[in-house]
DNA sequence: GCAAAAGTGTTAGGTGTACACCCATGA
DNA sequence: TCATGGGTGTACACCTAACACTTTTGC
């Protein structure tokens, strides 16, 4: 290939992963014992530096496969930090992903080889270098856009009960949300379709099964329908 | 500086800003002619590479500055754009921000020097790369953005009308607006100052200035007033 | 039969939207 | 005095938010 810009500056660049998963009322987020220096051993989001070859989508479902075991994994660009000193080992601008994965596919053993945990994304505690950064502005995000797309799904089973998606709203949201409102809005939504199965997992009544329907929601897009879960 | 990431590949990252200012009821982007190869002569968006010490913002505020002679411009950054040929001369990254300037603090000298010219955000025609795909998700975003924050006031001069103000949002949001209800949603926002001086240049009557009131709109931010433009 | 979660409609209050006339002034 | 754009208030429709009881079933 020609090479146009010859005498121009090339840098590092990394993805860096924010890992979102459901469980037990809580949104948790994978967090690993970083295992290269500088600041080895310290509390790190996943990352990978970009390849020659690779997309930046294909290094973050690289970054996400390799720590998790799951693919075609739901993600979104929350944004790229380039402050000249934000890392100490060198200039790297770093590109922040969030994935949002059904930690029912988390693959377990992956936890211990890679020193990874998951934490309360409230909780998180220090991270290295602007990573607690990195994670408030995927909050911020993550609310805005479940807010107004149907992204929530990406974090449950392919299955799952209404009591469960309200009670993911609630706990991204962190409000409690009315019952009936809550199911008014999605069932005027017309974008999910109930299964024959119920869940007894919770109750001996059983919840109705609902899978999310992309085509319906599709439909309902270019129908000019708004969406609002909140 | 120890340099810790040595045999990772680094590569080029280019910011393209896309400039935006507001006149005759018409929101304007600047397009030039690229002046370097490959693809010279084609129009394009303003870039250049991020230089060795030099943040991003720092980036834009150089290429902003060097095309238009405004400093201290409002800008956002959209998004990063990493397919691996997007750019046939090398792989390139780019990391695109939209600004927002005041056209009559443009420098005009600036248009033939660089072959610039301002053309309709509607209209733009097709432009080098991916650059009309940044310019959609520019607008996709402007609009998000100035239907809650109060950003729309960097298109404008210092003192500005309501009716300016109103035009404004008409032209960002392509609809007509309520003359009366426009008002009503701006002073409950209690974030404008009025002025004494009124603006003769299209009516009799005249109409009066306002200014932005940055520490009026912090205050109603503390108290969690919630912002909506349109 | 009872405990525990799932499921179901209605109403009041507030918010957004539609709408028409008077005012000030330069020419 | 008249043409032109600037400025002002109200009424109705719709949407959001609050609220309580019945159903199912495993134990």
């Amino acid at each position: 290939m020609v090479q146009f810009y010859q005498q121009e500056h090339r840098l590092l660049i990394s993805v860096d992963c924010i890992i979102l998963g459901f469980k037990n009322n809580e949104i948790n987020v994978l967090i690993i014992k970083r295992k290269f220096e500088p600041m080895k051993g310290e509390r790190s989001l996943m990352g990978g530096f970009v390849r020659e070859e690779e997309s930046l989508n294909e290094t973050v479902s690289r970054v996400v496969a390799e720590y998790t075991g799951v693919e075609n994994v739901y993600m979104e660009q929350v944004g790229t930090y380039g402050e000249v000193a934000r890392d100490p080992g060198e200039r790297v601008v770093s590109i922040v992903y969030y994935a949002l994965i059904d930690m029912q596919q988390f693959d377990d053993k992956l936890k211990k080889q890679h020193n990874a945990e998951w934490v309360n994304i409230n909780n998180v505690g220090q991270l290295i270098l602007d990573h607690n950064h990195f994670l408030n502005d995927t909050i911020r995000l993550l609310k805005r856009r479940t807010a107004t797309r149907p992204v929530g799904f990406n974090l449950l089973p392919e299955k799952f009960t209404l009591p469960q998606l309200q009670s993911l709203y609630e706990t991204i949201y962190q409000t409690p949300l009315d019952k009936r409102n809550f199911r008014k809005k999605i069932f005027e939504m017309d974008i999910l379709e109930k299964l024959e199965e119920k869940d007894k997992g919770n109750s001996k009544r059983g919840a109705y099964y609902y899978k999310f329907n992309k085509e319906k929601y599709d439909r309902r897009l270019e129908d000019g329908f708004y969406f609002s879960f909140i």
